[in-house]
DNA sequence: GTTCTAGAAC
DNA sequence: GTTCTAGAAC
């Protein structure tokens, strides 16, 4: 988010006509691998603006020269008139410091921090051929670790007029085309853009991992105070929120029941007219304060300059609505809680059609924040959406915001559109239009109450669905065995009228009306699991009942030993989300559930490495795995086990058919999913080779015999493997950390 | 995923 | 004869 604020419109010419136009040193800071040469590339290749890049790998005629060549190239440059990109890795402040001198009254000093996991630059160092710095294969992966363990994030203070931090792609390609559009006389502004605060997770973890460290109070300590000194926009925002200080205050022990937390339906997307659409809340509102009880409503919008909200304030201020059980908020609906203090148990969403997430706004926020449960859950409940109407989802316990905003309920409401490029527009006929929104109002409060006085009434039932209907009908509990009765009622006036429309955007997806109707799966992707393949599932949702080979139980995954290891130490980490079967299932919501599964993974390596100092693991996925609910490998690589039989065993561990979790994450991370190939089974009855020396054997005995010569010794040496196995010196490191060097 | 076993390979 | 694989059943 803050880097919108680093988008190419903000570069603007100086207004002063005789100043001179400042030159710029960016200095580049990030490990090996995390892409700085290539920022300089993209950058020079499209800019008006005259560069250089000095590059310590090359700067002694093509070959590494030392700090003082840079220096002076760097000064060189500038004395030509041209701004200048100091390539090098700069971790530290010392490093940087005498850059950073350089900037003066003509000169500005930049930072431009590429800020990536060590394990993505050493995945890149090892994959890449022909590097200037001859950092590739083995050696790379030694170097950036220890160049992480020297990182020191740079603040302003030591003299850097901008920095910008880049945590993924989109960052870098947003300062990319930042400086690519910065013209000989046009500047950036000041400051520093884009640090998040909690970002160290992975970094420190790996290299706790790999050295054994704690993570060294001076890099949190770093952390911090250049957080502190970061005050971007998105602060200013929340400083404005103050506005929210009109919030009733409940007294303690004031009976407050649920909050619903709503957005203003169909104003954004879908173009409604604000004022019309102001009325219309402010009417409902007012219908409804009788049926609230000790509950409220809160409208909500992310910007205290909205227009609605300020409509809105107006218009109840004449109306007879008791200002503690209706107000406006200015905040992120999904967090509410925890960064505006507002407790909303219920927060609605204004859905699309298909209730799938996407489509920006507060719909693409809901569903990124929920995570993948709350879609599941949507799911279950139902496929589509008509204007007018709205579905109550309970949200899983694993849903962040169930866990982080304890909000125990999403009602998705469809409003009615007025936006051509959008579906079923109705071309600015406010007559329908306001009726539907008047539908999904009360679709959506009625929601709400039932929701509010079912789980006043009975807490445990409150995962019953939960359907409203039309605005004059009862409030109506369905189940699918009503299935023939809803689809009766569905031809209510709204759905005949917009009936036309409706048909055409479903175009061949063949959905009838199915609101209300229990979910199908969609299309023929999911793949069929035989009895015997639950039972992964059964534990990730059901651990307790599994207590002896039970490792670790947390809100995201279960750690198992596998039942039937085909290795010295083999243990499973198993996603707890409901319906993510494979990595055929994985998006790019699943991100952070992927580096939580991979951090867990190492954290048990570490452990079995305190036992055996010599093992070598890998962290990986099956592409087609047999066992439903997906589930990371972490092998020992000596797969000294009698579980180990057949070739299928051997290929599953040992081809592309076992996807290292750290290629997972990074395709993911760039892809959006993971790719499993339809054919990839065909690695499962390849010739048997051995892992480590690529050797072909004729059948698992034979194949066994030759891997087992390793176990001899508890520790064999570099020398040993390579006789027996002719091993490369090359460690496979973007897989098996070498933990031990 | 495992177990079982017919029959191929040696 | 024994060893080993691969496919079916669960």
């Amino acid at each position: 988010m803050e880097m919108e604020i680093d988008g190419a419109s903000d570069s603007k010419p100086l207004e002063t006509g005789d100043d001179k136009p400042k030159l710029v040193v960016v200095i580049l800071i990030g490990a090996p691998g995390s892409g700085k040469s290539t920022f300089c590339e993209q950058v020079m290749a499209s800019s008006s603006r005259p560069w250089s890049r000095v590059c310590q790998d090359i700067i002694n005629n093509g070959k590494a020269g030392t700090k003082q060549q840079c220096v002076k190239s760097v000064m060189g440059s500038l004395s030509e008139g041209k701004s200048v990109f100091v390539d090098r890795c700069n971790m530290d402040r010392e490093q940087r410091a005498e850059f950073v001198k350089l900037g003066g009254p003509q000169v500005e000093v930049h930072g431009v921090v590429l800020d990536f996991p060590a394990n993505v630059c050493i995945s890149r160092s090892v994959k890449r051929t022909g590097h200037e710095g001859n950092l590739q294969g083995g050696k790379a992966a030694a170097v950036v670790n220890r160049m992480m363990q020297k990182k020191e994030l740079p603040k302003l203070s030591e003299g850097f007029s901008r920095i910008v931090f880049c945590h993924d792609d989109s960052d870098v390609q947003a300062a990319i085309k930042a400086y690519s559009s910065l013209g000989p006389s046009d500047t950036l502004r000041m400051g520093c853009f884009g640090q998040k605060h909690a970002d160290a997770k992975i970094q420190l973890g790996i290299m706790k991992f790999l050295k054994k460290v704690e993570p060294s109070s001076e890099i949190l300590g770093s952390n911090m105070d250049t957080a502190q000194e970061s005050v971007c926009l998105a602060n200013d925002e929340y400083k404005e929120t103050n506005l929210n200080k009109e919030l009733p205050q409940c007294s303690v022990g004031e009976d407050v029941g649920f909050t619903l937390a709503f957005p203003s339906i169909s104003t954004a997307d879908f173009q409604f007219d604000n004022e019309k659409a102001a009325d219309i809340i402010v009417e409902k509102v007012e219908e409804f304060m009788s049926k609230l009880g000790n509950n409220r409503l809160v409208l909500v919008d992310l910007s205290y300059r909205s227009k609605i909200l300020s409509l809105v304030r107006t218009k109840v201020a004449s109306r007879n609505i008791d200002s503690k059980k209706f107000f406006t908020f200015v905040g992120d609906i999904t967090k509410l809680y925890s960064a505006g203090g507002l407790y909303c148990n219920v927060i609605a969403n204004a859905a699309n059609w298909r209730l799938k997430p996407g489509g920006g706004g507060v719909n693409s926020a809901i569903f990124s924040a929920a995570g993948p449960a709350l879609e599941y859950a949507t799911k279950e409940r139902a496929k589509s959406l008509q204007p007018g109407r709205a579905v109550a989802v309970p949200l899983p316990s694993d849903s962040p915001l169930f866990k982080r905003e304890r909000v125990s309920h999403v009602i998705h409401v469809l409003g009615p559109n007025m936006n051509p490029q959008r579906p079923n527009c109705l071309n600015n006929d406010y007559g329908k239009g306001s009726k539907i929104l008047r539908e999904a109002y009360t679709a959506l409060f009625e929601c709400f109450v039932s929701i509010a006085r079912n789980q006043e009434q009975s807490p445990v039932k409150i995962s019953e669905a939960l359907i409203a209907g039309s605005s004059t009908g009862p409030r109506r509990i369905l189940n699918t065995d009503q299935k023939t009765k809803t689809d009766g009622d569905c031809a209510s006036e709204t759905s005949k009228k917009s009936k036309g429309s409706e048909d055409e955007m479903k175009g061949k997806d063949n959905v009838s009306c199915s609101y209300g109707q229990k979910v199908k799966q969609e299309g023929s992707i999911s793949k069929h699991w035989g009895a015997w393949a639950q039972a992964l599932y059964n534990i990730a949702m059901n651990p307790q009942s599994q207590k002896d080979q039970l490792l670790e139980v947390s809100d995201d995954v279960v750690v198992v030993n596998d039942l039937y290891p085909k290795a010295q130490r083999h243990i499973l980490v198993l996603a707890r989300y409901r319906g993510l079967d494979s990595l055929a299932n994985v998006n790019q919501e699943h991100l952070n559930l992927l580096k939580t599964m991979h951090d867990v993974g190492l954290k048990w390596v570490q452990k079995f490495l305190g036992d055996d100092r010599s093992m070598t693991f890998r962290l990986g996925y099956h592409s087609d795995p047999s066992m439903r609910q997906l589930h990371l490998h972490v092998i020992s690589q000596d797969f000294n086990s009698s579980h180990l039989k057949n070739k299928k065993h051997w290929n599953t561990f040992t081809t592309a058919f076992f996807r290292d979790s750290i290629d997972v994450i990074e395709e993911v991370r760039t892809k959006g999913k993971a790719t499993v190939n339809d054919d990839d089974s065909k690695l499962l009855s390849m010739e048997l080779r051995c892992h480590r020396c690529r050797s072909a054997h004729p059948n698992m005995p034979r194949l066994k015999r030759h891997i087992n010569d390793f176990q001899g010794e508890s520790q064999p040496t570099k020398e040993k493997q390579r006789r027996l196995c002719d091993l490369p010196d090359v460690p496979r490191l973007k897989s098996i950390f070498d933990y031990n060097s």
